[in-house]
RNA sequence: ACAGGCAGCCGGAUAGCUGCGUUGCGGAAGGGAAAAUCCGUCAAUGAGGAAAGUCCGGGCUUCAUGGAAACAGGACACCAGAUAACGUCUGGCUGGAGCAAUCCAAGGGAAAGUGCCACAGAAAAUUACCGCCGAAUUUUGUUCGGUAAGGUUGAAAAGGCGAGGUAAGAGCUCACCGCGGGGUUAGUAAUAACUCCGGCAAGGUAAACCCUGUUUGAAGCAAGACCAAAUUAGGAGGGCUUUGAUUUUUCAAAGUUACGGAGGCGUUUCCACCUCGCUCCAGAGGUAGGUCGCGAUGAGCAAAGCAGUGAUGUUUUGCCUAGAUGAAUAGCUAUCGUUUUCAGCCGUUGCAAAACGGCUUUGAAAAUACAGAACCCGGCUUACAGGCUGCCCGUAUCU
RNA sequence: GGAGAGUUGGCAGAGUGGUAAUGCAGCGGAUUGCUAAUCCGUCACGGUGAAUAAUCGUGCACAGGUUCGAGUCCUGUACUCUCCG
């Protein structure tokens, strides 16, 4: 039973490369950033990109898919709720060992995570109320 | 056996774990009912020969028009047929490539007209530089005429070759070949064969404009239809109604807003458009969302029979077979299959090195293509590891 | 998914079927005590060559075709960009 849903918008998307928090693998790339405090749902979000660069619609398919079979794995245990995650594939996607791809996402949440939690932190201090902060 | 040619087919398999879309069924909540929403140890089903490129042809939808036509522009072009249609396909003709099977060809018109043919060359289309010949003048020559055999240039220079003929030459004459026209025969026709005549018409380019014939309205599912939500508060104008003045026309005030107006296919004009319930200006908001279109009736698929040289048509029987929309149809593991290479073993030739062939339940390594439906069909083009089947041709050997 | 435009030296950018212009950058030389500016030359790739002389071949995204001859005309392919109210 999957704990997440999938970000289906564009605005969604600009968003996240605008605001968000990136770190890079050889393999993929994750993107990450806070939702609005003031929504009530609690379930993290995941999005996948792949661009025309790495491929035809064949590879791009393929890419798409193997993100998601190693996002199912991961972020039930990873993932923290409130947030949107975004999985960039990159042109060695397609063809590394899938073992290689779990280890890259592994890392890369983790690292993420650590990067985003002070961050929210910061601004639950400097901005108690949540409506300044949607302001900005 | 080797080397080719043509036509057609396939394009990984099995198991396990974890998952996805659609439809059906069941359940939950919800309601007058339905739809939408969520759930399921439920069931069924789920990519291709090219799904690709978007190069052609259709269906379908909208726009314009009473219905059409014309012009411009585009496309096509040997003949006959197939087809819903086509620039596609089939059969034939002609020309070219190949020993052959077979393959390739935008293959109408240059004697309707216009343009172009750089450089070189006398001359690139009614031409004459050198040369050859004759005459005049009178003498290393000049002028006039004839000639297109010879020379140079160029991609291309006015039928080819031989003989006669001539001052020199020339289809000027003749034979053969080529070309053009007429006739006969064969064929639906393109055309072919035979025969007679003409003395030869004045180069190439139409994938330059063009001519002739045939054909063509435009845009595309982000087409288009419906549903729901959100916002005017201003000015000008028009129409209608009521009231007042007035014989009517008309004028003023208040209210109201469709029955009115506008719309222009490539041909006229303009440059965002839509909504805010007439139009324009100003202003504000929006370019989000959902359902249908959309797949079980179709130029549908499979098999067999019949007609036809064939494309194809037709009859019978059976079948219903993806429907997503940040876009499902999968991810991983194991085993097997296929191919290649290396090693190993066996056989043949050989002194040997080595070469060739075979075996894989003897093993290892690598590879396992091109590529993902997006409204749907018919084609074309391009990409593609490897494999299979049938027929045909050539060479060598054997019978 | 659909509609359309383009591709020429390192960069920009012309080019009626007939010798691949021009500018910037780069390199060499002149000028100067030195530099800048200015002037002159060179500047796609490869071969022969002692040579930056000379000469030959291949070059306009790639592959075919038409033509005596294609950057240009025709067909196919690849890549890049734009638009969809």
């Amino acid at each position: 039973m999957p704990s997440f849903s999938v970000l289906k918008k564009r605005r969604d998307f600009v968003k996240l490369t605008k605001h968000g928090v990136s770190v890079a693998t050889s393999s993929l790339v994750l993107q990450a950033a806070p939702r609005d405090l003031n929504e009530p749902t609690s379930h993290p979000r995941i999005g996948y990109t792949t661009t025309k660069k790495i491929g035809k619609a064949h590879t791009r398919n393929r890419c798409r898919r193997r993100l998601r079979a190693a996002a199912a794995l991961f972020f039930d245990k990873y993932a923290l709720p409130n947030f949107d995650y975004v999985l960039i594939a990159r042109h060695t996607t397609a063809e590394v060992d899938f073992s290689v791809i779990c280890r890259d996402l592994q890392y890369a949440l983790q690292k993420i995570n650590h990067r985003l939690m002070p961050e929210i932190a910061d601004n639950a201090t400097k901005n108690n109320s949540p409506a300044d902060n949607s302001a900005d």
